[in-house]
DNA sequence: ATTGATAATGAAAATCGTTTTCATTAAAGG
DNA sequence: CCTTTAATGAAAACGATTTTCATTATCAAT
């Protein structure tokens, strides 16, 4: 795509971890998404442009993303993990969420995520130093019943 | 316990739902202990005390705990859901979590609490009115590599 | 290029947490 | 006490994820 090797290759080689067209193919996918895709939404996806790729390998390559922190692995509730890059460059950027318990619907938002972000940053400044944790990364998500879910109940 | 009814009672009669038995137990259970626990862990505590309440119950009683947000569910990435009372009176209180992403220890941690809540608090308040959510708690967790896990890899 | 060691893969089977089904029992109101 | 309806348990079904194992592809050394 470019001259220069795609940013985490540089971490595949650090760490001996083999790139594989598989794998390249995962990674394209979640780059090219904004949603919250689950093992299968993946698998469909490599699917169509690889038919060969196997569901088995896809949970197998976003484990070891996982692990390599290139991505994020989050359960909503819903029964199924999702994932989701760290560091999309050209991405949408970091964000936090609001869960609806009722009807799983998540929304991304934005809003006052630099104060937030400042504001965690002391935590996990202190965490990572009095629990000796290497802390690459936060989660948070507001839970509660979104205004259509109200609506249904007496 | 006293002469007044335990504080949940209210919910489930304002919501018409059964006072019964292995409910009781599944509350007090989750009541009594600092852990998270799984499914099958509350399960096996309700079996000691009452040997005729089923996991099928269980399962039920924590689904119907969640939605009447009386308990939270989490999942911290080790396959299977835990839970937590929620505004538990004689508990621990509200906390954030630390979580290992390798081997899905858990520091449950206090330091900068009312900081970060009062922080949160901005975000609450305007979330629930951009997108008319009803906000009942939220979830802030740090991943990251523990020492134990980081000392194992080369 | 060829080879050799080893990591990566796919298909199928196994696992295991959770949900559904359905017949039975218990709760709350009359 | 009786009636309605919610709650329950056991077993089966379900479905996401993991494991097994034989095969194939990768990288490094030759």
């Amino acid at each position: 795509m470019h001259g220069k090797d795609p940013w985490w290759q540089d971490k595949f080689n650090q760490q001996c971890v083999r790139i594989t067209a598989g794998r390249e193919i995962v990674i394209n996918i979640l780059h090219q998404t904004d949603e919250h895709l689950s093992a299968s939404d993946v698998y469909i996806r490599a699917h169509e442009i690889s038919p060969e790729i196997g569901l088995t390998t896809v949970y197998r390559t976003l484990d070891l993303l996982e692990q390599m922190r290139i991505v994020q692995k989050f359960d909503f509730g819903d029964g199924q993990a999702r994932y989701e890059l760290l560091n999309n460059p050209g991405g949408k950027g970091h964000h936090h969420h609001l869960i609806c318990v009722k009807c799983k619907k998540i929304i991304d938002y934005k809003d006052f995520i630099d104060e937030e972000i400042n504001c965690l940053g002391k935590t996990q400044d202190f965490l990572s130093k009095k629990y000796n944790f290497q802390i690459n990364d936060h989660l948070v998500s507001f839970y509660g019943i979104c205004e259509k879910c109200r609506e249904a109940v007496s």
